[in-house]
DNA sequence: GAACAGTGATGGAACGTTCCACGACATCTG
DNA sequence: CAGATGTCGTGGAACGTTCCATCACTGTTC
């Protein structure tokens, strides 16, 4: 039944198991034709009759044939690889943009390559070399951790697009982001129409998505909220700031009656910390979480937060890059529109 | 500063933006030698002079040349890229595997490439074609969900090893699994000890990791617990199963004090579910999860867990794999010791 | 000073594929 | 039937690299 393997095989490398891969030749030979047959055949191309095309594709199958893809790339000048960046496997966010680029990647016969930071600056400069090493024709980044010239400076090589915020302008890169003043605000008037005046932001990250939404979040309240000065916590020292909240709330005459988180991974600490505290939620304060990641349903109480088309996104951006690839080349800037989730981590403060 | 892009890239795909790469060809002319030398000479070979030497890679530099890895894996017949199998992006499990992978096969100047499944046996299967397809020289599977005969077929193509429970015997491939008895046995200890003799499992999934960790439940039970007959939840409708459970904790005269869970994913529900019906945890019931995740230190009660070596577990998989692909060839299972991480979901019994 | 060894450098032959120009044959058209 | 128009199929030339045999030269040794 199974075929042994040879009693010792080469070290070369070049030889697999059970002999050498069956190129386009061996198949060529045994089915009694050229090779160019042969390679119309397997490709689905015209030229060769049907009945002939059936004969190789069997005979093909029956060899155990794989077509070389470098050899195929090599000649084609081009891999049909694309590349996506991620800053964190194991983050559910991640998960689901690469989702929608897996989507939208497949429909276009282009094969992506994941590349994966580790949640490291350096590392994640690494692994960006490492994709336009193995020739991705270009790359979808999620992550606002590649500095800007170095952006500027790939970009200039390869299509680049970023999910998210990016740092400035950057010509030659495109974006596909969500509009944090959108998911500020309806955060801002759902916790304001509850009743809550003392609201407050929390968050963990100097990064430019944290920071547009920060801005976004005080602008909200500006408008909103005039002559309450909005209160702004961290993003230095996250445990510190938490702590410092909690205690606040403990106090209860003035401190906030509701936070407005930079992302759920931090609205989850906010939450431990109350818990641990005593803090009861939402009765005591009401939290407010960004990203409506898996982590909302699991936590008690459930986690109001702000969601945003993740997998979507992530079809934008290939699409994006696909465009880029075919030649386009003006900068293209696209925003989608997030949607808060109610759920019950929030509510109307006491008194 | 910046060279400006041609008005107009060609579509071929051919020529990418500022011309066509610069080849080897094209740094010999430049630097007035023969492309044997420049090959030597960037890949640190001895056969040239340290002074050409130099002066070539210098030529290189400013030309911008990136070596085309197709046409070297082409010829030397063999591609330096290994693959890693993932089940599920966005769970913290996979991702700190395959950190462990990743580390290893830098070391060894192996290149890897994530393939991903997403929780769906067919398309993990695709993927897995896909990274076949890409030549990868062996897989790391981190998944028990790709069918056995499956996994003999592709592994009599390619080296494998799976991260993880085989299901059965599969000749050819390899494994690295934690003891799940091991882990079943410190949890059970650790709930005898605090004095819980009413203990269950529940358990979320059929796959071989998941029956095992139940048998070992089982076992340690009869073990440890003679005479009491080890109650067992799941793994269909794991919904109606938790809500079971939480009705028997909430009658307290036989329900189970303690529940032993098949990961932490299934135990974040139970905690969910018994917060919502008020049962106080861990006073009325003790939660034990399996995987020490990132979850545990987010949940309130935090949650005690079984820890698997996840890091080291990548590491030995990959260093496995390597030797395979080297040219052993009799089949290797490791095994690793879990360890128990006690947090504030397990307390004495009440009473 | 002849034979030899060692170093630096070279051109051509692979590697497995696709592309292209072209040829053999059949079928249609006036 | 001569020419036009297809269809089916072929061999050779690329693609960018590494490998190998070979060569020119410089010392070294007897």
């Amino acid at each position: 039944m199974t075929t042994a393997p040879p009693p010792a095989a080469s070290q070369t490398g070049r030889s697999r198991r059970s002999g050498r891969q069956p190129t386009i030749h061996d198949v060529a030979k045994a089915a009694g034709v050229s090779k160019s047959a042969v390679s119309l055949a397997i490709r689905n191309q015209r030229g060769v009759s049907e009945a002939t095309r059936e004969h190789i594709l069997q005979v093909a199958q029956q060899l155990g044939y794989r077509s070389n893809v470098w050899a195929r790339s090599l000649v084609q000048g081009r891999t049909g690889l694309v590349g996506i960046l991620l800053q964190d496997l194991g983050n559910s966010y991640h998960r689901d943009v690469t989702a929608g680029v897996e989507d939208a990647a497949a429909e276009l016969d282009l094969r992506l390559v994941i590349g994966h930071g580790r949640r490291d600056a350096a590392r994640l400069q690494a692994e960006l070399d490492s994709l336009l090493a193995l020739g991705v024709e270009g790359v979808v980044i999620v992550s606002s951790w590649v500095p800007p010239q170095y952006l500027e400076r790939v970009g200039r090589r390869v299509p680049l697009v970023v999910v998210g915020r990016l740092p400035g302008q950057v010509p030659g890169v495109d974006s596909v982001a969500n509009r944090d003043e959108l998911g500020a605000r309806q955060a801002v008037e759902h916790l304001v129409e509850l009743g809550h005046t003392r609201i407050a932001h929390l968050t963990g990250s100097a990064r430019p998505a944290a920071m547009h939404r920060r801005a976004a979040f005080c602008e909200m309240m500006r408008s909103l909220l005039p002559g309450v000065d909005p209160q702004v916590e961290g993003p230095e020292q996250l445990e510190a700031a938490i702590r410092y909240l909690v205690f606040q709330v403990q106090q209860e005459t003035s401190g906030p009656t509701a936070v407005f988180t930079q992302n759920d991974r931090v609205a989850a600490d906010l939450v431990g910390a109350c818990l641990d505290a005593g803090v009861r939620l939402p009765e005591q304060l009401s939290i407010v979480g960004y990203d409506n990641s898996s982590l909302c349903r699991m936590l008690r109480p459930q986690l109001t937060s702000v969601d945003q088309p993740r997998a979507q996104m992530g079809r934008m951006a290939l699409d994006m890059l696909a465009e880029r690839i075919g030649g386009r080349t003006e900068d293209r800037h696209v925003t989608v529109a997030p949607e808060l989730v109610v759920r019950s981590s929030t509510a109307a403060p006491r008194g």
